[in-house]
This record gives C-alpha cells, sequence and structure tokens, in this order.
DNA sequence: TTGCTCCTCACGTCACGTGAGGTGGC
DNA sequence: TTGCTCCTCACGTCACGTGAGGTGGC
C-alpha cells in the first residue's frame, strides 16, 4: 500500500498544499498516518476521498455540506438533500447574475448617449431606469384614452368625404377639445424633468414644456434649479412631489 | 438643506446602518458634517451619492471599483472601462455556474440508478464521468472498424441471393475472423470495471469477461479485488494500467 | 428621565493565499 | 552537506453582521 505526502496528495488533485492541510484542519481529509517527524502521510484511500471533495468542491458545495455528506450514518437522504440544495444555489446565483448583466447592458447602452460621463450621469441612468415602469404605464393611459377620440376622427373624415356627413367632424371636436385640454394636464401633472447639467429633477412651466422641442424621450427646458437650457430626459413624477402641488 | 442621520440614509438606500459607517470607513461616502457629539450628518448631495453607490453595488461592482470611479480626474474612460470589465466578470461567472449545474445535473440523474448511495458511490460516478470522453472515443473507434466488415457482410447477402455470388460470403469470413479476434482483443485491452461494492477498477479475464451478461454500460462480473459478484460499470482503461500489462 | 439611535472597537464569516521562521528527509 | 519539501503560526482577503459597552439627542 502506497503513501502519499502531502504535496503528492495535491498534486494528483490539483490543488496547492496549503489546501490540503486546510481539509485536515477541516476535518474532511485526515492524513491516516503520521511520521516521527510530524508530516502527513496519506493513504491510497485518503486519496480516493480526496478526489471525491475535489470534485465537490468543483461544484461549487462548501466545506460543511461536503463534511456533512462525509459525517453521516444515513448518507442516502443527506447527499441526496445537499446535492438539491445546491442545484437551487446555482440557479439562483445564474438568474441573480443574469438580472445584473441586463441592467448594467442597459446601463452602458445608455451610457453611450452621454456625452460627458461621470458619476452622477450614472444616477440620472440609474433614476431613468427605475422610473421606467411609471412612465410606460402613464403613456400607455394617454394612448388608451386618446384611442376612441382618434377613431372618432378618422370614422369623421372618412364619413365626410364618402357620405358627407361632416356633422360627425363637429362631434368629434366637442370630443375632443375638452380631452386635448385633460391630457395635456394629466401629462403635466404627471412628468417632470433630469437636468443634465446639476442632475436634479424640475417641473417646468405648463406654458414653455408645451412649446418646447422634444424628442421622444427628452425636451429642450430650462432647468429651474442651475438654469442650464439643453434636452432633460422625462421622467415620472415621484408620487411625494405630487402631493406636494 | 436637510440634513440625514446613518439611520436616515439607511432606510432611503435600503441598507444597514453598519454599511452606511462601512462605507465611510472605506471612503467612498463621508459624511459632510459631524455633530458635537460625533455623530454622521449627510446632505443631501450624499445621499444622491450613496443611491448611486448602492445602483453601482447592485451590480456586483466590488468597492474598490466604485471608488476608483469617485476618484478620477477623467471618469469618462475608467467608469467604461470598469463597467465592462463587470460586465465580463458577470459572463464568466454565469458561465462557470452553469457549467456547474451541468455537472451536477448529470450527477444527480446517475444517482438515481444507485441503489445505496454512499459517498464513494460519488466517486463512482466522477470517476465514470472524466472517463466518459475515453470510452466513447474507443467506442467510436471499434464502430468505425467494424463498419466496413458489416458492409461486406450484408453486400455478401444480398449478393448471395440476388446473384447466387456466395463465395463473398466465404471472403467476407476470412476478413471477419481476424477482425473479430482483434476487436474483442482490442475491447478487452481498453475497458476495465468498476465495482459498486469496494469502488476498485479491475480488470476481469477474458473468459469471464467473453461470456458475462451485459448491458450497454454494465456487465455481470465478480471483482477481483473484494469478490463482489454482480453488475459493474465499464470504463476506459487508463494509460498507467495498460502500462502495466 | 426614558427609549431610541448612534458611536467605536473588535471578532466572525469563507476557503484558502502568503509570508515567516523553523525543520524533516532524501 | 545541500536543496527540496513540509511544518506551524498568523495575518490578509471581502463586505459587511453581530455583539459589547458606552453615549447623544429628542
Amino acid at each position: 500500500m502506497s503513501k502519499y505526502t502531502t504535496g503528492e496528495i495535491a498534486k494528483r488533485c490539483g490543488v496547492t498544499v496549503r489546501t490540503v492541510q486546510y481539509y485536515d484542519t477541516r476535518g474532511i481529509l485526515i492524513p491516516s498516518e503520521l511520521t516521527e517527524g510530524g508530516r502527513r502521510l496519506y493513504s491510497e484511500n485518503d486519496l480516493k476521498r480526496m478526489k471525491i471533495i475535489c470534485f465537490l468542491r468543483d461544484l461549487g458545495l462548501p466545506i460543511d455540506s461536503i463534511s456533512k455528506m462525509l459525517a453521516e450514518d444515513d448518507p442516502d437522504s443527506v447527499i441526496s438533500l445537499l446535492l438539491e440544495q445546491q442545484e437551487n444555489t446555482l440557479r439562483e446565483e445564474i438568474g441573480e447574475r443574469k438580472e445584473r448583466l441586463d441592467r448594467l447592458e442597459s446601463l452602458r447602452r445608455d451610457l453611450k448617449d452621454v456625452e460627458a460621463i461621470s458619476f452622477e450621469s450614472i444616477g440620472d441612468i440609474a433614476y431613468t431606469m427605475t422610473n421606467k415602469k411609471k412612465l410606460r404605464k402613464m403613456r400607455v393611459f394617454m394612448l388608451v384614452t386618446g384611442l376612441p377620440v382618434t377613431l372618432l376622427q378618422w370614422a369623421a373624415i372618412i364619413l365626410g368625404i364618402t357620405k358627407g356627413w361632416w356633422w360627425l367632424l363637429a362631434i368629434w371636436a366637442v370630443v375632443a377639445i375638452p380631452w386635448g385640454v385633460f391630457i395635456s394636464k394629466y401629462y403635466y401633472n404627471h412628468t417632470a424633468y433630469l437636468c443634465p447639467q446639476c442632475h436634479t429633477v424640475f417641473t417646468p412651466t405648463f406654458r414653455e414644456m408645451f412649446f418646447a422641442k422634444h424628442t421622444p424621450n427628452t425636451r429642450r427646458l430650462t432647468c429651474t434649479s442651475c438654469g442650464h437650457h439643453g434636452f432633460c430626459v422625462e421622467v415620472a413624477k415621484e408620487e411625494k412631489q405630487e402631493g406636494l402641488l
């Protein structure tokens, strides 16, 4: 029966000497013999055991779990349970990291459009990211309420041309004007803008907002906090700030 | 300008008081003021900074990276670089965990067929898993060398029936018999069996192996090490053991 | 005055890595 | 005798958690 030194075990298992020593102190691989000089000597069985330990370690199992598998009188259920737990842990870790990756990719995409990247500009993007759902919800609401009005408009135009029912256009106007007023106010009351200069969320005047140049996500405004004039990102207004109005 | 205590900052950012204190000692969020009693007071800007720190932390960035982003004079390139690095790190971590998950699932599948699960039976499965490629390679070799012989056999049978060329069958026999001898020896020399009782890899006698009952992956043999008689898993023989024969 | 919050040590976590200083074994 | 391996402390890693014992602030 051949005997192995610490270094030989380490080499055969692809780990460091320190790791083999550590597993001794942790009690999962105690050398079956010691020389008079106090050096560890491992048997063939010890080597096999170490290989299994390394196999499980490479699956990400903590030393404590491996230790439990070794200690148990009835290993069957314990081993199955601990392996199942590890599978769940791995799935969770993968899910978590995928989510992080999604957010990170989104951040990096958004940062490409920022001319001068600073620590604060990350904050702006973080803010718009958490705000995105609210903003979308608001826009969906506006589209949905606008849909019947738009349908009525097209119906009026088509029936006006084909059948000469131009009175429908009058009905449309009666509906569309209050709707326009309502939706403009709703929109104004539920949106705010993020200044790229001082990173403050501000609300412009209704007048300025109504007539300002804009893109789908930005609008050219003057920041009420720092006076910066330029395109500001549109965000949904926070509940609290609504309360303050 | 409102001031926040440690606890208020913690609550607003969803972390513990200890975390806020820790970020002070790490120098990434030093309170802008201290009371006479030595309590930390944070400004509105400190709160914003903390929120960005937490956002980056939730992406998995280490404190050191966040620290570098804050320290830099030219943050643009540093921020981009560190975020890219984090993206790579996440991808690697996901890949690593997926690989572990694959191996773990394979282990759990194989353990289902084991009647008495023990720590050693994991070793057996680990061994067959690392051995799998070699075994497959060997079997592919056997199939490929056998292919011309099989083709010749069928040609001989078909042409024997349709054209009466039964002499082809004689040629086939002349080829097939040495091939059979060769492939049997090759197969015997390149395979070994894993005893489910004592977890040793052993080589049976040619006679026993040749006539033993078997399934695609196992064969009913008597272990040369412990005398156990039963189905043993077939594995490819290790290079070293070949050398010993 | 009484809770509540906050303060600073300082140890613990997890699986080893990395020296330092000394010694066994061929 | 000379390298080489191995030994035991013991600190460091990373981002905090968790007391202990004391105090500020409403």
